[in-house]
DNA sequence: CCGAATCCAAATCGATACTG
DNA sequence: CAGTATCGATTTGGATTCGG
């Protein structure tokens, strides 16, 4: 998707995303940073270290905790504390962009917990449908 | 992950995900499930046939298209109507369940414009000072 | 303790070609 | 028109290793 030295008037139909949602959600919606963030939302003060959130968060390997870390820094989601101690310690805490974004996430988790029992079931349903089909 | 032999219950701090948004989250939250979404939130009665579809969300392939409604019809999200005519007609509408889902995703769509403008600002400085680190 | 870096297997996606 | 099938390129992610 070339950036499109856009003029403006594309009158039609707008394309659904103008480009913007459609980049974040790469980022923002994969698999893990919904759950880092909700460990954050559930932390004392919205703050947490490396290794808590890696035990929080289960499953989740050490370089993806890393690399999602990274990536929320970068867009200004949490920041990184670094206490030169013996041994090291690294913090990380939701800036209050992070926080304003805990609203939107809690909406979300909040539908899939509520029609998690609906969707296994169409899945039930569907999968069965097909079986036949085959 | 083995479900580790180890004597120590960790059993104290519950994980974050109990596994049920964990998994729809891998699915739902993925780049195009968005804007399809979002597309047939637009759409007349929340309904489109494919090649709409396709033609709404610029830039996706109609394989990834195919997946993604296969995907959402499969966890009753959308609802798959053939028209057995010539030339074929298929369309694909919004369930209840889909229709009761537009309201977490324009939460979310809402807050990524107005936050935009932020990260990408948060981006800039946080290269300017890792290009100075180096 | 934190996390960067390398290696490598596996999943994903896009393009293309083909079917009813 | 609305898919399905296949293949190659790219991305992703886990395991491991090393360094501060």
């Amino acid at each position: 998707m070339p950036p499109t030295a856009n003029g403006q008037s594309q009158a039609d139909v707008e394309p659904v995303a103008s480009c913007a949602p459609h980049d974040v959600l790469t980022h923002l919606g994969d698999k893990w940073t919904i759950l880092v963030l909700s460990m954050l939302a559930q932390a004392p003060d919205n703050r947490a270290r490396f290794s808590e959130i890696k035990h929080g968060v289960r499953g989740i390997s050490q370089r993806m905790l890393t690399l999602t870390l990274r990536m929320l820094e970068r867009n200004g989601i949490v920041s990184r504390h670094y206490f030169p101690e013996v041994p090291p310690r690294v913090e990380y805490q939701l800036t209050s962009m992070g926080k304003s974004m805990l609203h939107p996430i809690e909406v979300f988790t909040s539908w899939i917990k509520e029609n998690w029992p609906a969707m296994e079931q169409a899945r039930g349903a569907y999968d069965a449908a097909a079986s036949v089909s085959s």
